[in-house]
DNA sequence: AATATTTATCGTAATATTGCAATATAAAAA
DNA sequence: TTTTTATATTGCAATATTACGATAAATATT
């Protein structure tokens, strides 16, 4: 045991849960905040943004990068990450739907 | 090592990470889902919703709860879980926000 | 009171994640 | 070509997560 049973739910169960846990890092979430907030995308610098040894911080954007949070372009030696829109894009979305659902049916409860 | 550290982070940016965490595991992802479609919130079954054991599932619940993404009342032996709006809320605003910073900087170089 | 029903907790094995030092890779500058 | 610069990969130790059987706790039913 110790391996999450992914075959026993769906293709979109599994795709948001992965998604959600590369946001479930505060480093990550940390590197998603300093893409956003640097204009252009020099981003050779996240390493000394953040409290972490370089490989470290290589292995967490690797992770996002999977996750489909954020993209690079190779730049010379230098590599320029930014958050790809999309992916945002479909999680707004599903929270939005959420609510939506909520909205509709309130016989809450709790 | 393999400790996340925490401390490094702001509070607001490990609060994301905590629920996003939550959210990341495909059986939690469908329990959501299930509450969601459930009108009312008789949710003694998820267990039978779900391909796992009773323990596995209580302790996702319990996950979920301590991220705040759901709330429960005590309903005689059953407990009666639903969502917890405000959290979905809140998560919907930061995506928003995100987006929101990308339209206004159209500066991408990927 | 005894039994059934529902959920939680404990203990534990299997696996995954986190973090870093050391090292590799690959392009730019000297 | 050698050196520098920027990023990735490998290997490994510490810790966390996942899953479940066994069992506990607490209310409902008989």
């Amino acid at each position: 045991m110790g391996a999450t049973k992914t075959d026993h739910f769906t293709d979109s169960q599994n795709e948001l849960a992965t998604i959600a846990k590369a946001i479930g890092h505060p480093a990550r979430v940390a590197i998603l905040e300093y893409l956003l907030k640097v204009n252009d995308c020099i981003c050779g610098d996240i390493v000394n943004e953040l409290p972490l040894a370089q490989p470290t911080v290589s292995q967490h954007l690797k992770e996002l990068k999977n996750a489909g949070l954020i993209k690079g372009n190779i730049e010379g030696t230098a590599i320029c990450y930014c958050i790809d829109e999309t992916t945002i894009e479909k999680l707004k979305a599903y929270f939005d739907d959420i609510l939506q659902t909520i909205e509709n049916k309130k016989a809450n409860c709790c």
